[in-house]
DNA sequence: TGGCTAGTGTTGACATTGTCAACATTGCTG
DNA sequence: CAGCAATGTTGACAATGTCAACACTAGCCA
């Protein structure tokens, strides 16, 4: 293609879409996002984004996937940042992951829910958060055999801390916290009384 | 009106939009319901509810609201049954709210969600879900003094537990935890968890 | 009793949306 | 360099929220 952008073909489309699409997304939410204005913004026409996704959904699951791929970035470099299972790093990743939230609430919501989301690919999408729970689980593991936390089942244990921080997470990006409340206040006392209440039993 | 439903006039059409769309936003969430379903399941013409809401958002804070009030009675109940401070009172309190959640996934998604409601419609919706958060705060801080739990700032305390409570049942009600987890032991030990934590400086 | 008014419901219309089919253009491969 | 497969466009359709113009009627006032 030629470089002036007025050649037929857009070239790398379909990394554009996905792109724009999160721009859009973290900009006023899922719900402006629409195939139509996404043609528009990238001097496209409306359907040209079914040459490259299914549908709508499908192109929302890629957003969606690599929202997890650059929230799975964000949590390796704290691990690559205090190796070794001190508490602290574990209360590190609660405070990464709310803090990404917030930064990325549309996105965040997208990975979470599902009214975005089509029934048939929701399998898929769920598939890919598997995969960043599975991590959270091999670390509770690490941090029982370490000492640091009570002898559970550790699935169950980090059922209950993603909970508590996927729902600190969420009150924050509906708006039910009130505004004057210390939101890292609020995050570092979420981590302290989860990661108190288990080594209660230890 | 005559009886036979065959008179012009309704008669309590405000009543049953909103019965009716609680409904269908159980059957299967908020986006099959539409203005036009609506009217075609009430045998009434597509913008019939516009004499009684100003628009669908109107209509959804309605409906929104209603689940709050399903909630609050819920939640008094628990509070009837068990009077005092226990602390099994304060679990029970977390595991019917997430109950709720789970048998009103609709409804529970619209009373703490956005996306549905338009920006002008939301700090009425906020109001009414302060009101349950402030009787919140209030069980927090006759629990501090009757011992059970360590002296904190009690909002504080309630964002934390809340946060976890929501969390769980947001996980749940999105798909996000695998079906063969047992929920009420999961329930349990979130509550247990968060008690523990908040007992520990105590 | 009769008629008027305000409340309630209907129909027509419009812009917007997701999506498909038919068509256009073009880069690349043989 | 011919043609194919990939990529983009346009026209069209059904569905949606919403408004304006119109229809009906209950209940109040004379």
């Amino acid at each position: 293609m030629t470089l002036d952008g007025s050649s037929y073909h857009h070239g790398g489309l379909r990394a554009a879409l996905l792109s724009e699409a999160a721009a859009m997304i973290d900009e006023g939410g899922t719900s402006i996002v629409t195939m139509r204005a996404l043609g528009r913004r990238l001097g496209v026409s409306r359907s040209a984004a079914y040459r490259h996704f299914a549908d709508k959904s499908a192109l929302l699951v890629a957003v969606a996937t690599a929202g997890f791929d650059h929230l799975r970035n964000r949590l390796d470099a704290v691990g690559a940042d205090a190796p070794g299972a001190g508490i602290d790093r574990l209360r590190q990743f609660g405070e990464v992951y709310v803090r990404f939230a917030l930064e990325n609430p549309g996105h965040y919501r997208l990975m979470y829910g599902k009214e975005a989301i089509s029934r048939e690919d929701l399998p898929e999408l769920r598939q890919v958060a598997n995969g960043l729970f599975d991590e959270l689980v091999n670390v509770f593991q690490s941090y029982q055999q370490s000492g640091a936390i009570e002898r559970q089942d550790p699935q169950l244990q980090a059922y209950v801390a993603w909970g508590a921080v996927h729902g600190l997470a969420s009150l924050l990006i509906e708006g039910q916290i009130l505004t004057d409340v210390d939101v890292d206040g609020l995050i570092r006392r979420t981590t302290s009384t989860l990661l108190d209440g288990m080594r209660a039993g230890r």
